[in-house]
DNA sequence: GCCTATTATATAGATGTCTATATTTATACG
DNA sequence: CGTATAAATATAGACATCTATATAATAGGC
């Protein structure tokens, strides 16, 4: 089941070497956990939904809103090849549409399908339980801290580029 | 430059939509930071290293030892794989040997060269910086704290799976 | 009006990651 | 001893992501 890390004197401890700097530990430490959480996420949608597909239609279903590719691709924080390739995964499933405009023919709009809304209702019903049990098994945990660190962080590493 | 996100009241906000659970929030932050720390690093290394290689380099040679490929694998937390793709990168640039093993020959040891060596002290040196600034731009932030927090949320996705 | 610059999207090629499976070698048991 | 199981690595096929570049269409300047 757990393949990658039996030893639990590994799993236990903090990631990274001992000496490396505390910030790239805490670099290292994300990068596990985006992959890990990738992946347990995908796992709990067998219905074939991936993250980057679920974000998309979360996005637009949330906002109740038709966007185009390049104003998903900044919303999601992405790069627009990216985001194209997503939606078309999407459209290949029919779970989005896309609306040419008539205005400007470069544009297309996603939209959502209705296959489209009911694959992400259950992904959400699906994920929540996930969710509500790492949040208890975290009680001292103060997310909405963490939170608020990680956004100057993301903020911060974004602003170099 | 900033092809993502020209839109500063996105670019300054918490990543994620205003209804999602906090948590949820949270790892949608952790993976653009990843996202963003990887591509950072490999902009930094003009050498051609990626962070999955450098990891691996910068393990071996701070151990200061010679590991198999599915040691390395669990050490860093990633498949199996996954590792034998990326050994297999650094073998092509010469920056690691194997090693056959004469008492087991299904096992492969890796061992950094000396080309490695010097790539991973170029590599530590290019990315000091940028970890001094991070630092420098978050004054107030307690990255031991977080660094705790997300060794124990990792430890809890790690054991759902 | 025409040529140029900008914008929106698509394509190509690379990396990393995963799961599932194949291959090779070692170990264990009847 | 021979067969079956286990272990280490490799291969195949999917995704997501990136950068660089191509294509198409709009907008602007002379």
């Amino acid at each position: 089941m757990n393949d990658k890390n039996d030893d639990l004197s590994s799993a236990e401890a903090e990631a990274g070497l001992p000496g490396d700097p505390v910030l790239f530990k805490v670099l290292t430490e994300i990068s596990i956990i985006s992959n890990l959480a990738d992946r347990e996420f995908e796992r709990l949608m067998p219905g074939g939904l991936t993250l980057a597909q679920f974000g998309v239609l979360n996005h637009l279903l949330r906002l109740g809103v038709q966007q185009t590719i390049g104003e998903i691709a900044s919303a999601m924080q992405v790069a627009q090849p990216s985001m194209s390739s997503t939606v078309k995964k999407l459209t290949e499933k029919n779970y989005v549409d896309l609306i040419p405009d008539t205005e400007d023919r470069r544009v297309k709009r996603v939209k959502v399908t209705p296959a489209g809304r009911a694959a992400r209702d259950r992904a959400v019903k699906a994920v929540a339980p996930g969710l509500a049990a790492l949040k208890d098994g975290t009680p001292g945990a103060d997310w909405k801290a963490m939170l608020g660190e990680l956004t100057r962080l993301r903020i911060l590493i974004d602003s170099v580029r």
